[in-house]
DNA sequence: CCCATTCCCTAGTGGTCGTTACAGAAAGAC
DNA sequence: GTCTTTCTGTAACGACCACTAGGGAATGGG
């Protein structure tokens, strides 16, 4: 197979760069941040970066599916971890209150954020799909917690989820409005009070 | 004092004008909204538009105002006329999921979403203030009944303020991500479960 | 060495942004 | 009617947008 490039290498690091560009979106959205914007944060001319992600859109969806697995995998850790919805969703408005408002990146969640007012229906679309995708799957992780008895039979899994979903994004957007990390705990522990009881 | 306008008359209704603009930037934003969006749904000419409204800020700022006086208006009235802070976040969330996708106008709140990933440092400030404010005053109220021993006295009033503003930013994305008003009913219901006992 | 390959940057492309200069049109004042 | 005032639309302004043509630079293969 190919061992060695052939040309001139690249004379910057692809993962590094798709990171800023990460930063970059996470921060202003995908409107919001321009390809000059990309391009002084990523440190390259826009021709290498067409050269080296494609256009705007492919770089952005790049950068959503790199985001999910690292600095968004939070979620998603939280169920595959705990071993009951309850705990898998305290533990996922737990860890958010800490993450998004950890310094080192932009605040919030940047699937919440970054599509929002998005004059391209692609993207905005694609962000809101897996806005959906999350829930339908906590949704099924609190209805296999119903089946099995651990939550009460009278128990709504979608009433929940969306519940569950509507503070994490209101955690996300309070975050950027400057709420502080032990004030966002506080409200993931008050959320979990409106769960049937353990 | 001034009777009748001198010169040549205004063609079009100014209010009429204002509310379609308000249409225009709760749909889309404040940026995404150009001002040619403007004058097409507005149904004047830019400098038309400039001499009745000043630029596009101007013009997002009466926006704002007039918005929150009339479709925004349901959680004031809600702390208005219910006799406790419960009742009135309850009212609130309980409105707010009827009027987020209510048919013949955008869906969610132009407060919460209008100013996201905005370029423009004085309009997202001015709506993060708005937001921040209101999150004030329900802590207020909240405290107020909790000095009244209405509320436990172990409450406290910046939590369930902050939970119950998340909830509605949660719901009001929801909702433009396609929630129906059952759904966010019902999400209104559970999220007052975390409130201590009436 | 020379060549093919691949990346680099400069300098643009056409399009849209928010905004305005300007001249004609429509009203009241006289 | 004539003047002043205020609104009207046409047609631009410079700045920025996403994107790319084209030519030089740096590598490996022969």
């Amino acid at each position: 197979m190919a061992t060695k490039q052939r040309g001139r290498p690249r004379s910057f690091d692809r993962p590094t760069a798709l990171e800023q560009a990460t930063m970059a979106f996470w921060e202003r959205g995908y409107e919001t941040t321009s390809v000059s914007d990309l391009t002084r944060v990523m440190g390259i001319s826009a021709p290498s970066l067409y050269a080296a992600f494609g256009d705007k859109r492919t770089l952005f969806e790049e950068v959503v599916a790199e985001y999910v697995l690292s600095h968004g995998a939070f979620g998603v850790r939280a169920f595959l971890e705990e071993p009951t919805a309850r705990a898998g969703v305290a533990r996922m408005l737990r860890e958010a209150a800490l993450h998004y408002t950890e310094p080192g990146h932009p605040r919030g969640c940047l699937v919440i954020s970054a599509a929002v007012n998005c004059s391209t229906p692609e993207v905005e679309e694609a962000l809101r799909a897996r806005r959906n995708a999350n829930l339908a799957s906590i949704e099924d992780r609190i209805r296999r917690d119903v089946e099995s008895g651990e939550l009460p039979a009278a128990t709504d899994p979608r009433v929940l989820a969306r519940l569950g979903g509507a503070v994490l994004q209101g955690m996300s957007q309070q975050a950027r409005d400057g709420a502080t990390a032990e004030e966002l705990a506080a409200v993931a522990e008050a959320a979990m009070l409106a769960w049937p009881p353990a």
